[in-house]
RNA sequence: CGAGGUGUGGCUCAGUUUGGUAGAGCACCACGUUCGGGACGUGGGGGUCGCAAGUUCAAAUCUUGUCACCUCGACCA
């Protein structure tokens, strides 16, 4: 590819809209245009990042027995009227009529599509397990698209969905995919991609991972214990109240409380909750868990001196009004020698309308049984982790918060689709079983604006040898030059030749220019052809990371540039 | 959906306070001179100043409305 033909231009300002790198950079390098709130064409070179994350995708899904499908984006309203979801979900999907006046909907995930896709197929406990996957455009009707390619309303996605017939089976498959998912933002250039415990949010289902790019630019805060390292994002980490009042403070933390007591001094002080009664002040999960949350409700009569000097610390006189139906509530780290620190949510003052969530990993935290909820309470999120603060896990004071953006998510979603969808099999036994799901998410754009935003300087992104553009980026510093040009246009077609990816620029522009869109482009190798270098009979290689600078012979030119690049790749 | 901000050639912005008929740099086209980190000269093309209504002899500038975008929040497989 000639570089005076690339299409899409390249230029030195920063665009005013952008506050990330990875979107400034994707506009001055000619990238992505934009053409609506959310929205985006891609240009070439991303065009052939894309597509080479999405090989390696492919690559690895299949390296797990995935089968490459591919649903429809618009799908009939009845689809998702089986699951419910047509009504459940928000403005989120957009919804729409063809001429007949039937409704559709544009496909923001295709866990329907996947069901009726196999439903009949898969009625005998013999064809299982499998799993579906696609790469294909979403469109989600965002509230607030923004970072450029980071959070859009358009957008490819590769999306997984396996079925099975026991939970023994999903989690191993479940296990097999978080390994796969390793290794693909591992080759991706972006080995640092963490995966933590996640909300699932509408997914429905329990156990959820998100895989969470750490940098100061994301949208998720993810608390991560040094310690132990326990993973959770704050969405799921108990956090956040619904309903605030409006003249409560907008200010939202957890404090520690100085005293730490057993389960059975708050107890005592409470006077014997009735734990099952609905009346329960005290509340704590049976099984092992090593957790404990106590509320203190508003309408017991409770010494709030006691109180006070009890916690060691002062209630927001927000807690103690009767509008909110809480006193307090507490959260703590919970073990089996019966100590536990009482720790006070500020964010309970003034909530009266709790939510419950629906996530195991939510419950466990929080020691309570979606089952048996308060009555006239429903509990979303209780308390929120803070910086600094004590790990739920392993009960030290090591947990901090990143920002981290997410590149990925896999899901054990059990039979919410299955189920509501009447897809059933028959099991060894001659019965009707239902299968149960799990399903693996990527954003491919997300990608690789993530790893831009990973891998740059100030002159543009450093892609990696896996994910680049092109290979090798061909500078030739005054084609006008006879032997330049010559000498260039062999080396061009030489590597081409030898199915080396190159971009080739032979513009009369000054080299300061020409160094600078390479820049841009961010291709990994670059070779420079001038005047200067062909009386040494030499071409200079350099990295874009800059590790690698130095004169070659021509003669050695192609052999050195592939090593490098098989090097490169494997690293 | 709530709060704040911004809309002037493709891009970055000035001009708006105090109304007087639209500017600079980059980019683009032509010619010439330059040539290893975003060169220079000369000559060109391109904007009814987001849109609509209003005030006025006169509106980018004042008023009202509206739309779009950006930021923060809410929400979010």
């Amino acid at each position: 590819m000639k570089l005076d033909k690339l299409v899409g231009e390249r230029f030195k300002e920063r665009p005013a809209d952008c506050v990330i790198d990875s979107h400034a950079l994707s506009i001055r390098g000619g990238y992505i245009k934009y053409v609506a709130n959310g929205i985006y064409s891609l240009y070439t070179p991303l065009k052939r990042v894309t597509k080479k994350i999405e090989q390696i995708i492919r690559e690895e899904m299949d390296a797990i027995d995935g089968q490459e499908v591919q649903f429809p984006v618009v799908m009939p309203a009845s689809l998702w009227q089986e699951s419910g979801r047509y009504e459940s979900i928000g403005s989120e999907l957009v919804r729409f009529t063809d001429r007949n006046k039937s409704p559709l909907v544009l496909g923001m995930t295709h866990e329907e599509a996947a069901v009726h896709l196999v439903r009949e197929y898969a009625n005998s406990y013999t064809k299982y397990p499998f799993m579906i996957y696609q790469i294909q455009t979403k469109f989600r009707d965002e509230a607030r698209p923004r970072g450029g390619l980071i959070r859009v309303r358009e957008f490819t996605m590769k999306d997984a969905y396996s079925f099975h017939t026991n939970q023994e089976d999903l989690e191993d498959y479940y296990a097999k995919c978080h390994k796969a998912y390793e290794r693909i933002f591992a080759r991706a250039g972006v080995p640092e991609v963490v995966s933590v415990a996640s909300d699932s949010g509408m997914m429905g289902g329990s156990v959820s991972h998100e895989f969470m790019l750490l940098t100061p630019v994301g949208e998720d805060s993810i608390a991560i214990c040094s310690e132990c390292g326990y993973s959770a994002n704050m969405e799921a980490a108990p956090s956040i109240i619904e309903n605030k009042r409006d003249d409560v403070s907008e200010e939202l933390k957890l404090v520690h409380t100085p005293n730490i007591h057993t389960i059975e001094d708050v107890c005592e002080f409470l006077g014997t909750p009735e734990e099952k009664s609905c009346k329960a002040v005290v509340y704590q999960q049976n099984h092992d868990d090593k957790y404990v949350v106590v509320f203190i409700r508003g309408d017991l009569d409770i010494n709030e001196t006691k109180l006070t000097n009890f916690l060691g610390c002062e209630i927001h006189p927000a807690v103690i009004t009767e509008e909110c139906n809480l006193k307090a509530g507490y959260i703590g780290p919970y073990n089996l020698d019966g100590d536990f620190t009482v720790l006070y949510d500020e964010s309970l003052k003034g909530a009266n309308n709790l939510s419950c969530g629906g996530n195991v990993e939510e419950y466990h935290y929080t020691g309570l049984d979606p089952e048996r909820d308060i009555e006239g309470i429903e509990f979303h999120d209780f308390a929120k982790i803070i910086d600094n603060g004590i790990c739920p896990h392993c009960k030290k004071h090591a947990i901090k918060i990143s920002r981290g953006i997410e590149v990925g998510n896999i899901f054990q979603l059990g039979t919410k689709y299955t189920k509501s969808m009447g897809m059933t099999y028959l099991d060894k036994d001659g019965k009707s079983q239902i299968p149960i799901m799990g399903c693996y998410g990527i954003g491919v754009g997300r990608l690789a604006a993530s790893v831009c935003e990973a891998h740059h300087d100030d002159y543009g992104p450093i892609w990696p040898m896996s994910i680049a553009p092109w290979q090798v980026h061909l500078c030739a510093v005054r084609a006008d030059n006879e032997d330049v040009r010559k000498c260039a246009d062999e080396l061009y077609n030489s590597l081409q030749n030898d199915g080396i990816e190159v971009i080739f620029d032979d513009r009369s522009v000054s080299a300061g220019v020409m160094f600078s869109d390479a820049d841009l482009l961010g291709v990994p190798l670059r070779v420079i052809v001038s005047p200067r270098n062909l009386k040494e009979n030499v071409v200079e290689i350099s990295s874009r990371d800059k590790s690698i600078s130095e004169k070659v012979s021509l003669s050695d030119a192609k052999e050195y540039l592939k090593s490098l690049i098989d090097k490169m790749i494997q690293k």
